[in-house]
Order: C-alpha cells, then structure tokens, then sequence
DNA sequence: TGTGCCATGTAACGGGTTACATGATTGT
DNA sequence: ACAATCATGTAACCCGTTACATGGCACA
C-alpha cells in the first residue's frame, strides 16, 4: 500500500484535490498511514497519466487553480484489485520503545520526563479520536470500526504505561549520567540462540 | 533511530556479529523495528570507521571468519547521546487498517478470510512474546516491560477483533465482485473540514 | 502588517528492502 | 545428495521525507 493506492481509494469516496487529500489522510487515516504532499502530488500526476484518475481543472475566482480528481472505472478496478492482493501487513516503528528497552542507560528524571510526554500523546490521539466521528460521510460503518480498533489499541496501551509507571522509572540509572556498569564479557550470542 | 544506533545499542549488551545482530533485532525487537542484513553490515563497517565500535576478526576452524564487533567508550557516549535526544514516535503502517477501511467494496469471503488471516498472526505473535522471555540475558527487566506493552497492546487488538468479527463481516459487499452502487456526486471536502 | 490557511508543485536527500553473489558445515 | 544454518557483504532500487519555491486571500 504505497501513497498512489491511498490516493486511489481515498477517492473512491469522492472527487478531492490533491491538498484535501492530505487533510483526509490526516483524519482517521493517520493512525496507520502519512503521507506528505511530496509524494501525494507525484501520485496524482502518475495516476492521471495512466488513466485511472481524470482531472478537472477548476480555476477559482482569484484563487489558484484547484485541480479536482475523480477516479476512472480502471482506477476503482485497479483499487479493488490492490485490496484483494493486499496482505494483512501490519508494522510499528517505535523510537518509544527503544527508548523503554535502554531505560537502564538514562537518568531517572529523563525517563520520567520521556514518558509521561509519551502518555500525554496517546491521551491527545485518544481524545482526537473520539471527536473526529463528528463529520457527514466519516462516519460510515467501515471508519467507526477503523476508529474503535485504534481507541481500543491505544487505550490499552495507556493503561499498561500508567500502571507500570513506576516499575519503568525504577528500571533507570540511579546516576544523572546513566554511568552504569557494563557486564562484563557479556556476547548477545545467547539472547539471540532462542529468537 | 536508524539501524546504524539500533546496533550500537544491541552492542551494549555485549559483543557481536553483524548475523548475531540480526537474530536479536528478529527476538523481541521485531515488536517495533526491523533490519536487514543489508543495512546492518553497511551500517557496523561504518561505525567502526568512526570508532564508535571495534572489530575483533574472529577467524574460525575451516567456517568463515566471524567479525565480532564490541562498542568502544566512544560508541556508548554517543548511544546514550543519541537516546537523550530521541522523541517518543511511534509509527504505525498498517495495511490491514486499510483493507479494513475499505472493506465496503470487498466480497464477504474475501474479507472473512483477510481478518481470520490478521487474527491467526495476532495470535502467533502473542505466542511467540509468551514463550521468547526464556534466555539468559533478556530476561531483565527492560525486556520484560516491553514485552509486556507488546502483549498487552496486541491482546486489545486480538479481542476488538474477535469480538466485532460479525460487525466487519457485514460491511463487505453482497456481491462478489465488489461491484457496489456509488454515491453520486460525492465530495471528499466535507470530512476532509473536519480534521 | 503579518500570521495562517488555501493551493500546487519540484528536487535533493536519506534510508531501508530486495536481490544477488559466495561458500563451508551440519543434519536428514 | 539436499536442505538448512552459519556467515559476510554489494548494488540497484523503491519510496518517502524535507526543504524549497510561489502566491493570493482572509482575518486580527
């Protein structure tokens, strides 16, 4: 699922510009995809140029000009088509918990700090998440459930952070410099024998 | 935090190869990170071109030879710097939140057989986090944690999904070709306002 | 006047994935 | 014999992010 598809099926609920695109894409979407508007505007050009999107041109009074998209019959084909090859790939990319696994090496009142940022954000997507259902056509069948899937997964992870604060700072350094003792001759060789 | 940081860090523990890295980043970090063999090898030869690690060649009987790398006093400092500077992201690129998202212009069986298959890999994955604290050296406390935030976020989402299975079943389009009534005259703007 | 929103695009850069290339040992 | 595991690396490619470039309108 690069951005050319995301566009395609973001369409599919209608004409859009490439600027409401990444508005749409910053609403619900943005729980598990981004994009930017230097790879949405390329996609648009790509996708035209082969026919699975059409443009009308729309020169505004004074304004620029804002180009709508519409889908074609072969770009919602060729759409389908992507979903049905799609394979349930799901990744998390977490400097957060990286973080967490080195907590060891930083000074008890960083981590702290780091943390309650971390849970201040999960409350802000919580919250963001249970206004953004207010919106004529968002609030179809399919967005709810998308919706409901990231409040249930965010909200859990609140939790488990909020009940093992505690255990989570006392796993820092004692030393503002997080100067710990290695272990000594320590090889990763056996963590890794039982991956 | 890119590969090259990730092993410094996975260094830290105690010395190893570029293979041996790349078993530990497949243990419990493949929660939140992933790496090749083609960005780990580049990354160790350029580490150890700034010192931040050292080569120990470790030419064995008949096999070839084992490049065990160790992080230097130079490399732990500039880890832990690194750390110090992180910000708490935590990305998430889900192909499966965006079938499910347009799970609408899907055939039932199809969508059944899509969720069952995101399901079958939670449940693999739960497992895995399970059984993968038994090791020596990762079972700290660190690691315990993070796998712990793991379980608890993948076990919400395993229940959400069982537990509105029938709900997701029901939007997939009646007809198997997914060939559904559009709305006419659509406009993306609308929920695009709202974000 | 100046900040922020609407609106479209380009170009360089960075970074990871995939595929390729090689080769010995151990277990079936 | 054949597959799997150990073991290291290179090169092309894909793709997205960031920064840059431009410009009018609306509101404070």
């Amino acid at each position: 699922m690069n951005v050319r598809e995301l566009c395609l099926g973001a369409l599919t609920f209608g004409e859009a510009s490439g600027y409401d695109l990444k508005k749409f894409f910053e609403s619900t979407f943005s729980q598990f995809c981004a994009a930017g508007y230097g790879s949405i505007y390329p996609a648009l050009a790509e996708l035209a140029a082969e026919g699975l999107v059409r443009c009308t041109g729309e020169a505004q009074a004074g304004r620029p000009e804002r180009k709508l998209y519409q889908v074609t019959e072969a770009g919602r084909k060729a759409f389908v088509d992507s979903l049905l090859q799609a394979s349930p790939t799901h990744r998390v990319k977490s400097d957060f918990l990286v973080v967490l696994y080195f907590a060891h090496l930083l000074p008890t009142a960083h981590l702290e700090a780091f943390l309650d940022k971390r849970i201040a954000g999960l409350e802000q997507q919580i919250g963001f998440l249970k206004t953004c259902h207010r919106g004529a056509k968002d609030s179809t069948q399919n967005n709810k459930l998308v919706r409901g899937y990231g409040l249930a997964v965010m909200s859990a992870a609140h939790d488990y952070l909020r009940r093992h604060h505690h255990e989570i700072i006392q796993m820092a350094a004692a030393s503002p410099a997080g100067q710990r003792p290695r272990r000594d001759s320590a090889t990763l060789t056996a963590d890794a024998r039982q991956a």
